[in-house]
DNA sequence: TTGCTCCTCACGTCACGTGAGGTGGC
DNA sequence: TTGCTCCTCACGTCACGTGAGGTGGC
């Protein structure tokens, strides 16, 4: 009953595109790649394509929609069973895109963290992207570093509260005088540690060094950075504190 | 004081790569994009980076990681003034990574629903794709008709009750008859709204049709589904409800 | 006959990966 | 002299977009 007139249930390159809202183009790509070959060819070397193969294009474009590959999408109708792995093709793919996702989520921190580092930096220059990247990719460390100087300090200032209280109360002196030395014996410890692991950027050359003990110790300073003396250029401002593995690498050149 | 050795500040395109954590390849192709050409070239023709270059591919490489394209990169490092456009390039850059997380969390949602999908509907095979793209596609609509419906239907019930309410009580009798007549008017005019903007899929043939009025208004049916002939194939199923854009167009080849 | 559609090459996209075939440098 | 690194082509990737130059079909 639908036969009544030759091309009523055949459609040309540009009709399928129409209803499918894709290209021209995309149509002839999908014969190229065989995923969708037109059921007759006119006289003159058309395409058409019958009722069937507008069905079979809907589900391509559904899949493309979804992201799938041409190549997963050619394995699928190559499968004599297709229902036997189209749901492994469908994890997949959202296995595929929930790492993409991952993915930009971990570069939009990237460069969330790079405009907030850009505020915090005086006269900033594209070199300090340099600085900021080195900042940023050690804060992790540096943070935990900072986190256990803190943790440590507890105890210590438990006991300094604990042995005052006691001298006051029970006149023991000899308790805060022990804390003392063990307070000194921690501090150098800890002080030791912590210089170990930190190194230093300098404003204007950008070179990461380390300070001298002495200096860095008696240096004014904030919570991240430190009025230090530059070994390469040998100017004096505030430095960026960064952490520094203490695992000695063949490329450090900076001694 | 740093020139004792020729080469104590000159990395070859290997060290640059190591360091940097990408392949020789990449940094060979970063001097073909001309943003980061070697200072230096040994004899036999081989690169040598400065450690000025070393601190420009660090740039690069962080740059990268954000995913800016090496276009603006280039741009970037043309400008005279690269800080008067690198907050731009960064918030494009956002922008885009912002963009690219909405497309693939669309084709995520589409690959749920299209999975929801599967498991309701019974004998699946991949012809069923299409059926599901068509009933995805257009499911906000019909969930809106069909709230609608509910939604109109809502004062026809209070005054029903209203006057059934007021007949017991008050014996007006004529308020429930002039209900029933209110009823019978607003039932078929939502009818008809109704049954001009849906469609059924046939599960053997996948062709989308409209059921007569009369079949469909007494066939057996569950909230998605119906039990009605297809036209085309003529066999009887339980078919999909799908909503139908009530405008007539002219792809519309099923008649 | 005139528009319009469609046809087939074939290059371009983006940031490299991957050989091939040859050479520098310790 | 032997490994190892590095060099330059040059093709391949992925799903088409975009002409060029020619033809089918109403």
């Amino acid at each position: 009953m639908s036969q009544t007139n030759q091309h009523s249930n055949l459609y040309t390159t540009g009709e399928i595109a129409k209803l499918c809202g894709v290209s021209v183009r995309t149509v002839q790509y999908y014969d190229d790649r065989g995923i969708l070959i037109p059921s007759t060819l006119s006289e003159g070397g058309r395409r058409l394509y019958s009722e069937e193969d507008l069905g079979r294009m809907r589900i391509i474009c559904f899949l493309r929609e979804a992201g799938l590959p041409i190549n997963s999408i050619s394995a699928l109708f190559a499968e004599e069973k297709p229902e036997s792995i189209i749901s492994l093709l469908l994890e997949e793919q959202e296995k595929t895109l929930r790492e993409e996702m991952a993915e930009r989520r971990a570069k939009l921190e990237l460069l969330e963290g790079i405009r907030r580092e850009m505020k915090t930096i005086e006269n900033f220059s594209v070199d300090s992207i340099g600085d900021i990247a080195q900042i940023m990719k050690q804060k992790n460390k540096l943070n935990k570093l900072r986190w256990f100087m803190v943790l440590t300090g507890i105890p210590v200032s438990a006991l300094q509260v604990a042995s005052i209280i006691l001298w006051i109360t029970s006149g023991y002196w000899w308790l805060f005088a022990a804390w003392a030395v063990i307070a000194a014996a921690w501090g150098t410890c800890v002080s030791l540690h912590y210089f170990n692991r930190v190194a230093y950027i300098c404003p204007e050359c950008h070179t990461v060094f380390r300070p001298k003990l002495k200096e860095a110790f008696w240096a004014y300073h904030t919570p991240k950075m430190r009025r230090l003396t530059c070994p390469v250029c040998g100017r004096k401002g505030l430095c960026v504190e960064v952490y520094r593995d203490p695992v000695k690498k063949e490329d450090t050149r900076h001694d």
